[in-house]
RNA sequence: GUGGACGUGGCGAAGCGGUUAACGCACCGGAUUGUGGCUCCGGCAUACGUGGGUUCGAAUCCCAUCGUUCACCCCA
């Protein structure tokens, strides 16, 4: 039997639904103008290496959660499963190096990843997120971060926690590493099947396991910010410090991990404290080595992406029930074939006169649309029989005073727009 | 990929082995033949996710399957 529901993991936004989703998007556009990002639009799928090499083919992601296909000249595209890889390999296409740096660009749309579904977690979800390539200036971490916390705070959203970590640089990375897995090597078997696996593909996810997290060993694990580079580290308090300076309030947290290779130093995450497993609603950081990654200058860059769908979990219901409301100008009701006949003329008058406006077509009673009008929340109503047909006029009725007045087809529009 | 919970009209929700499967909301009409939001009356719909099995008899029990959901993993 055909199936026709929608695919596992997808979401229909209905017209009830689709009012906050464009409050949320205008707002998202609305403050990246503000601090002068720029709209990028790029491809959904692209070809496959470039998630392989620029999200990094160790992670979770390109190992088991994209969307690949073979299209018809035999090319391997993927859908694309985050927006930095596709955004920096516009900027390289586009030879953008070549322009005022840094770039800052702003980017919105649907992304894909084979996951299964939970609370908060899509097989197709919508980001926003924004890039600013070409500075290595902590106050470029600093302003990515502080914008990010100012468009939340435009949404009346306050349920959240700033976490904050620098993960380092290859090279600090790396002798951090070393020092982490010889302490604990010891007790490697007495950690569950999870940080077992985590040993060779990323250890650092050990010291925040719900499971061995609690473990002596674990808990007295050297910490990534204990061991950073001269640079880096000088870079990272230079971020906190900035930070300070913009009232924005944050939580170190040495044991945060970010999913994606392409991080260096800054990573940082938004956390909703009300929200399920799947809480973090804007993550980003710092990826220097990407842009040349991909073919690029040795250029750095800083962004983040922040999931739609969680963030309109955190939006309260007051403001929801408000953008969800279907409202009109004006409902016209119609009696009789004559009066049809003039009404719809009435409707178009009014549509060009940008009066949000509407009949029934379904041939109900006169009592019945007057309740319809009554549903869609309309401010008058505009009834019309043979005696309006008549006069040209139409009998105008405040839904909420009851008051009426004949009001002729002349004078209408400059009545309403009282 | 792993584990738990759940799948009854458009929605919510009773029924948990026996005959016409409650009820509420929504929707349509009437009381009120050109005046709404309340009230009352009436109407409405191929509802037991799907496929097998047990039984004289299954929405109710069993198995499978699909879907939803929560959590793990991971991430937005």
């Amino acid at each position: 039997m055909a199936d026709f529901s929608r695919p596992p993991g997808t979401m229909d936004v209905l017209p009830e639904k689709s009012g906050v989703w464009q409050w949320v998007e205008a707002k998202a556009r609305e403050v990246f103008d503000l601090y002068h990002y720029r709209e990028m639009r790029t491809p959904i799928f692209e070809h496959t290496e470039i998630f392989e090499r620029g999200v990094g083919d160790t992670t979770d992601i390109v190992q088991k959660e994209m969307y690949t296909f073979t299209d018809r000249g035999g090319r391997s595209l993927t859908l694309r499963p985050e927006g930095t890889a596709g955004v920096v390999r516009a900027f390289v296409e586009g030879k953008l190096y070549g322009g005022t740096l840094p770039g800052k660009y702003y980017y919105l749309g649907p992304m894909f990843r084979y996951e299964k579904k939970q609370a908060g977690r899509y097989r197709q979800f919508n980001q926003y997120g924004i890039e600013v390539i070409g500075s290595d200036n902590p106050r470029a971490d600093a302003e990515v971060i502080e914008l990010a916390d100012h468009f939340l705070k435009e949404l009346g959203i306050s349920h959240y926690r700033l976490e904050l970590n620098s993960v380092g640089c290859p090279t600090c990375r790396s002798d951090h590493k070393k020092l982490l897995l010889e302490h604990l090597a010891p007790i490697k078997n007495e950690l569950c099947p999870d940080c077992q696996s985590r040993f060779e593909k990323n250890p650092l996810r050990i010291l925040d396991c719900k499971i061995d997290g609690h473990h002596p060993q674990v808990l007295t694990a050297p910490k990534i910010t204990d061991h950073l580079c001269e640079d880096c580290s000088t870079h990272f308090d230079a971020v906190k410090g900035h930070l300070n300076a913009l009232g924005v309030a944050y939580v170190i947290t040495p044991t945060m991990v970010r999913g994606l290779d392409y991080y260096t130093r800054t990573a940082f995450e938004f956390i909703g404290t009300e929200l399920g497993a799947q809480s973090t609603i804007i993550g980003g950081g710092r990826y220097n080595g990407l842009i040349s990654m991909l073919g690029g200058p040795d250029l750095p860059g800083v962004g983040f992406a922040g999931g739609l769908e969680r963030l309109l979990l955190t939006v309260d219901e007051a403001r929801e029930q408000e953008l969800a409301a279907d409202r009109l100008d004006a409902f016209v009701i119609a009696m009789g074939d004559a009066a049809m006949d003039f009404s719809v003329k009435v409707l178009q008058l009014l549509r060009k006169n940008g009066i949000r406006a509407d009949m029934d077509y379904a041939g109900r009673t006169f009592r019945a649309q007057l309740k319809l009008a009554d549903r869609y929340h309309a401010k008058v109503a505009l009834i019309i029989g043979d005696d309006e047909v008549e006069k040209q006029s139409v009998t105008l009725r405040d839904t909420t005073s009851k008051e009426q007045q004949l009001v002729s087809i002349e004078e209408l529009i400059t009545v309403l727009h009282k």
